[in-house]
DNA sequence: GTCTATACGACGATAGAC
DNA sequence: GTCTATCGTCGTATAGAC
């Protein structure tokens, strides 16, 4: 009764953390967000913030890379329930279009921020798992003989270009509709731009 | 002789500001520089500096104005020098493949920073002059024919995506060679995805 | 116009009680 | 584990001499 005076569990006091931050790093940046501004957004206290995490650079880098391992997951989802290079770069692009308007705010911190800035250690973005996977579908294709037998990077950035730049334009609000009306223009764009000659 | 003990211009003072500033941004971000640095870096006094732009964010607004100002101009004899969609979306991709390569620093600031953190006035830069001028030559190619009738924003994104993201990997370095040697491969795919059936 | 010195506030991080 | 109060640093911006 003494200690057990609050009911949090000490993984629930993270997620609170980790959610508060999403939000306000999306929102502003994150130097533009100060540690005080977590706390009173989470509910959670500076020292506990500190308790939890070695420092700011801490949260936002078990935030990053928490986000990081679920897209890989879901990418994995993609990559085990589809054959074809063709089937499998088509379910990534909806599936990045879908979490772009489900949670635009993991999809801008993914893809439209600039981590060197506050994270120096970590790997560019297009070194991370989720791009390698991306990549290794697209080479899987060049293989099998789907696509075209060009440079790697420049079938990968042809295929997900498109897909890419449609995501930071509805980010930024230049795309008023669900990217999800646009998949089917926007594949068969992309898939035409590098796909072998049947 | 009690006056003029130092020779240089105004313009040349502020030019020295600004390139030490570009360098500075790029290498360490905007929230990383400080004044102080600036002042260090460009042989300027922090007093001039402020009587020279209102404040910080003063001189980043400055800089990112007369870049947009001069790939504009780039981008406008482009047009002026070409007469098909065609001729001139490829060459608009060669020039930024050109700028990326002469000056990674002005492509890094100009299509790579999150400019809304700090210019929080400015208009997101898919929205500024050059992106516009680049889309309208889209739109000519589709009321002419060349290009198919597809959403705007839909062949933007494919037509210029597959350069952008090679861009932005070179500038990430993990594309090793020059980008001018992609650029024929890249266009290929590119206008292919777009292009109308003949 | 250019400079130096300084005021002022905010931030990250810690100490230490509970 | 959680909290409040506080410390020291650093950054922006200004004042005022030249």
């Amino acid at each position: 009764m003494t200690k057990a005076n609050v009911r949090k569990s000490p993984e629930q006091t993270q997620q609170q953390v980790l959610s508060a931050t999403l939000q306000l790093f999306t929102q502003k940046g994150y130097f533009n967000t100060s540690v005080r501004d977590i706390a009173r957004e989470s509910q959670v206290s500076i020292g506990s913030i500190y308790h939890h995490f070695k420092d700011k650079e801490g949260v936002a880098s078990a935030m990053y890379n928490g986000l990081l391992e679920r897209m890989t997951e879901t990418l994995e989802d993609v990559q085990r329930g589809n054959s074809s290079a063709h089937d499998r770069c088509r379910a990534v692009i909806e599936i990045l279009f879908k979490v772009t308007e489900d949670e635009p705010q993991v999809m801008e911190f993914m893809m439209y921020s600039k981590h060197r800035e506050f994270l120096p250690d970590e790997k560019p973005i297009c070194s991370a798992q989720p791009f390698v996977l991306m990549r290794e579908m697209v080479a899987q294709g060049i293989e099998s003989g789907e696509i075209q037998d060009l440079d790697l990077m420049v079938a990968s950035s042809c295929l997900y270009g498109g897909a890419i730049r449609m995501i930071t334009s509805r980010l930024d609000g230049i795309i008023e509709k669900s990217l999800l009306e646009y998949v089917d223009s926007v594949w068969s764009c992309s898939w035409r731009s590098i796909a072998a000659n049947k």
